[in-house]
This record gives C-alpha cells, sequence and structure tokens, in this order.
DNA sequence: TCCCTATTGCAAATGACTTGCATAAGCATA
DNA sequence: TATGCTTATGCAAGTCATTTGCAATAGGGA
C-alpha cells in the first residue's frame, strides 16, 4: 500500500521535516501489511543508518499520528503505518511472526469495562492478539 | 485469594521442589487479585531474595502451569496465579496500574481467526487489554 | 542421616531502547 | 541561490529488564 499522497508531503502535512530517513521509513512502513520491529524498519528502508535513528523518527512518526506502535510481546516493538482500519493480530508464539486479523469484535465493550471499574477515569484504546503456531513452526517442531 | 491447598503442595503436586523461594512467590502471588511485577514481586515475597531467582522461580511456576505470565506492555511482565478464571485487563497508561476485567467476549473468536489465516497452523489462546486512564493520574494531569 | 540433584545468589552478559553531544541536513527567508 | 536558525542524525556510552555461568546451598528420596 503506498501513501495517498507522496511520504514526503505527508510528513510536512504532519508539521515534521522530511527527512531522508523519516521517508524511507514511511515508505517501508507503507509497503508492508504488517507491523514490523525497529531492526526490520532499518533493513527494509534500505539506507544504512543508524538503529538509533529508526528509534527516534519512530517516535516522531508516532507523535505525528503517523504511525503506530504495536506492544505485541515485551521483547520488541513494531510499527504499522497509522492510517489503516483498526483490526487486531495474530501472533506465532515460536518465532514471532505477526498477522493482520481483519475484525473487531471488542468495538463498544470499552464503555461497558469502563462502567465496571471503580478505579479507571476514562478508556479509550484497546489490544488484542490472538496467540498460535505458524504453519513453520509448527511443522519445525513436528520434525524435531 | 489463599490457594486451594498450602503452597508448598501445590508446588510438589505440580512437580516442582517446594523451595522458600517459591513458597513465598506463590503465597505473594494468590494473596493478590492483580498482576505483579518481578519487582513487586519480591517486595511482596518478604524475604530478600535475589531478582534472578524471582525471575527463575516464576519461570518454573509458569512451566508448571503454577502462574500465567501477563504481556501488557514491552517494559516489564507480570505475573498472576494461574488457577483464576479468563479474564482480561484494564491499564492505565499513565502509570501502568492494573485491573481486572471480569468478562471474556472474544471466546469463540479463536476459531474464526484462524479460519481466515493462510500462515498460521493454530490459535490457542489470545490476550485482550484495555488501555486508559485511572483516577490518579487524571486527576494529576488535570492539576498540572 | 546422607547424597545427589535442583535451586539460589552473585557477578557479569545480553538485548532493546534512550540520552548527550557534536556534526550535518532541512527549509524559511532574504 | 546563498544565509542562518533549527531540527535530525550518527556515534558512543548509558539505562533497564531479563538471562546466563558458576560455585555454594538446600530439598527430599533412599
Amino acid at each position: 500500500m503506498a501513501p495517498a499522497r507522496d511520504s514526503s508531503s505527508l510528513l510536512r502535512e504532519a508539521g515534521l521535516r522530511a527527512t531522508a530517513a523519516r521517508v524511507a521509513l514511511l515508505n517501508a512502513l507503507c509497503a508492508t501489511h504488517k507491523p514490523l520491529k525497529a531492526a526490520e524498519l532499518r533493513r527494509s528502508a534500505g539506507r544504512g543508518m543508524d538503529l538509533v535513528t529508526v528509534y527516534r523518527a519512530m517516535d516522531a512518526l508516532e507523535k505525528a499520528g503517523l504511525a503506530k506502535r504495536i506492544g505485541v510481546d515485551r521483547t520488541s516493538a513494531s510499527w504499522e503505518f497509522a492510517h489503516r482500519a483498526h483490526h487486531h493480530h495474530l501472533v506465532c508464539r515460536g518465532c514471532g511472526e505477526l498477522e493482520d486479523v481483519g475484525e473487531c469484535a471488542v468495538e463498544g465493550l470499552e464503555k461497558r469495562v469502563l462502567g465496571k471499574s471503580k478505579r479507571f477515569a476514562s478508556v479509550s484504546d484497546h489490544s488484542l492478539e490472538f496467540f498460535g503456531t505458524c504453519r513453520d513452526c509448527a511443522s519445525a517442531a513436528r520434525a524435531a
């Protein structure tokens, strides 16, 4: 999925400088339909940028609302292009492979959840992940 | 919630040695209704054990099916006693405060999700977290 | 009670991510 | 197009949660 307008314009419209690193990262992000980790982003962006730059740039993209951070596991973060329909993820317990799950059956549950809580003032957001085994890991396990 | 039988028996039945550290951790876990982080567990267990011991013990408890690891965010893991009804969590974006959400509206969705995937062989599990702001953080933000 | 083996503590390593600082681009303006 | 202020970047070093190696210690079955 290429962005509606080129990445530089998107960046500038979001109030960010259209630097080479950010453009490359945003392109990489748009080109993929699954969340990318910092190291994958650097690889996909294809110009030897520092990992630190990836983190800082993604931080900027995130604040500007162009990228969305996915907190699937506790070992490393991933990001995906933000201008996408709300959806969830399927995660492999073996290799960490990620796949999108199109539908969201949880919309509208947030209010109910908040209503039952005494300690919370608001609920803005939710995340739903399904865990399982991808075919590769399943056959690897069978072979072992 | 105290365990049905004392922690030592639970451990031994699970095939683990009932060491002082594991008993203390399991007690701490059962005494709380919310997931505890490694450092909190050490504090709650109340005997100056090494943090490394907490990690190794929780790993053992987890493998034995006595504790459940919660992967809410990417900054630190939490565990809760495993013998509890399936439920989800409400997480404060400000301070990380965690609260249980009793109901699960996602049960039964797993099969449907798996059916739509081409890359996955099985789905065993899911996690659903709601994010928001707890009252403390909300009033702190108002005051600032 | 003894002995073998699992577990613990300590120290050091790892891996993801962040921070400080000097240099190198952006880009608005002249 | 050249200028100059400001924001980004690279590099090196630091932080934080978690893991690993190893020697010392403590369960618990015989």
